[in-house]
DNA sequence: GATGAATGAGCCTTCATTCAT
DNA sequence: TATGAATGAAGGCTCATTCAT
């Protein structure tokens, strides 16, 4: 899931001591801090170490660079993002299509909604750092996920499918960064949990084709 | 539509002079390109006014702050939307449900989709600049637009419509920013309106209440 | 005698300007002056900005690095030198051996006795910045022009000229070198220059073939 | 030999066990080896303690800054070639004038050829920390050394011999630092040693009183 | 003694913004 | 009104040096 452009964007050195893994953790949930009190704006290694409770010194002997942070950061994320769908994908493999996709919008929105505030600083941080790469192979293997998912349902057969997964990923993770990006996250997004299930159990019983 | 942080937002003066307003004109053109064609890392005052044709002082004489115009812009293109899909919504009152989807979704996706790229580096300008506000306000538009038009659907009456509001914009402005800021935009993007027309379809026919 | 390894170090705007000019001006001469008083070791572009009275910003608006203020330093100060020397070996054209050798030596020596405390600063930041494309080419004009200098002598041949070229320019510059930047300079400088035109005469002396 | 600004130059225990004694040596070692490598501006202590094997901490067991490190290569240096110098001088005592002459110069330019990437990475390094003391102490020797063998010349009374010494010890070394550093020293410095004998004779010939 | 994680001063450079011309 | 030279705060990052383990 790592394709680093130029330079490392690897840590600089394992973190094999414990007290060196709790720095570690403890630079990554201060770049978190940041990022949601103060912005990717005044996201800077200053205030990150700072918040950490480490100077800038310690902070560069445990990431190459201020990218490189955020990269471990969004690439984590989107990791247990991808794999809790996936997880779920392999679970409900073989129910009913109306169960498929309760289950992938529920895990997909689950894991987002699991910490709202970390997932929009990662937002952030995913537009205002080039981080293509990583959400692009986030979402190859929620594709991948949900094709499978969709093509394994025992009681339908699904048409068009590339263009239904590719819409129906398109809906679930936009419409969900929508509402976590948005205003009045934490009081709405139960309801809108709860639509979106409805959305988009709707949505495959246009495209099914019966059995 | 404004409420600025500190200092204005507003431009400095009101461009009632010909050559004033084509000058405002140039900059915020000049703005767009820059942000095109460098990405928003590069976006400097020093490129926008090189690439409008005049100094930093004039651009200064024009906008308050680099943000200012930043702000203009996506004022200007929000509005654009918003109020294109307003007179859809005005345009599609009273009619069916499934032409109210319709209308609604369409002219939200093609103000959108009308230019892509200037779509997908307002999308990065947005979260590189705090602008929640004006977003925040442009939603408020296309909510009320949206209630209005399901209320005054001639052939149902919808359950829940706070809810279903909401959702409905959600996955709509979601989905359509996840294709265009996604790697593929323009190919899939055809594909992903159609989708996203019988998505909203389906949906909305499992909200109604048949009269 | 340019040729850039990474990036400009090319000047970043022409001086056109009077002010600009001799804002030029004085950032060289600070950089020099930074040079001589606070050692190599000091020279930041902070430094460099004060004693030239101006902001680190404007510094950077006429050089593009540090690297590049050292640069077009060394570069018009081994340019002088040999235009110098070139100046002095064509009057000195088809004269002979004797006067041939006094004019490269004292002209050479003379050069860089000019300003002994700025040529004194440029060996320093010569060999603590890689200049070695400045030096060599300052150099091969340096051997050409002795070269032909000892060819177009009227009263004599030199035997293995190459060898005697190479040496000879190296004992009057390295020598030289040696005293400015030893401890009692300016003292000792006359007579050296004194002792040097023997040494060459005497030396030559030696490597000619009688006509 | 050593007057240190500020703060002691001196290593800060006596290496008295073996261990010891190869440690400083391997310190000392890895310090030439990085500085020939990786060059003067790349020479730092995390990279000398790692090619020495040792760590950071350790390094500063036995040096108290990196300065120091320098210092006590250079010092070691320029000790080796004064020494090399002196024996060659005594030696030559009271022999022809020539002979003294070839002594002193082959010596001299011996000792720094032996090793010539050394012998250029410590120039660059007394140029780059100020070094000035310890090269003033190595040229004192080296102008002693050179007066005496001249003074005790069998043949010959030099006329001037302190202006004769200065300028007869800066060509030498000026000369042979010139082709140390020069883009191409191994292949040219056979040619420059035997044109510098030649060059020497023939200089101090033209300054003796015949007896 | 040896280690290497932590420190933080300080470096180079950029860029939004101002203001004298 | 337009200009663009000047400003200087602030950013990312390095590295000599220390000290708890």
């Amino acid at each position: 899931m790592n394709s680093p452009t130029s330079g490392s964007l690897e840590p600089r050195k394992a973190p094999v001591q414990k007290r060196s893994k709790a720095t570690v953790e403890a630079i990554l949930e201060a770049t978190v801090q940041v990022l949601l009190r103060d912005g990717a704006e005044k996201l800077t290694t200053r205030r990150i170490a700072e918040r950490a409770g480490v100077s800038v010194g310690t902070l560069y002997q445990y990431a190459p660079s201020k990218e490189a942070l955020l990269y471990a950061l969004v690439s984590r994320h989107l990791d247990l993002t991808a794999s809790a769908v996936e997880q779920a994908c392999r679970t409900s493999h073989g129910r009913t299509l109306m169960q498929c996709s309760d289950a992938f919008v529920t895990a997909y929105v689950d894991a987002k909604a699991a910490d709202p505030e970390v997932s929009r600083a990662l937002y952030h941080a995913t537009s205002r750092f080039d981080m293509t790469e990583l959400v692009d192979a986030a979402f190859g293997r929620l594709y991948n996920a949900a094709h499978a998912l969709l093509d394994g349902a025992n009681d339908a057969v699904i048409k068009d499918i590339d263009h239904v997964v590719f819409s129906w990923v398109a809906i679930v993770a936009g419409g969900t960064r929508q509402i976590i990006e948005g205003a009045d996250t934490v009081e709405r997004f139960p309801a809108f949990r709860c639509q979106l299930v409805k959305i988009c159990r709707a949505y495959l019983e246009t495209v099914r084709i019966r059995e």
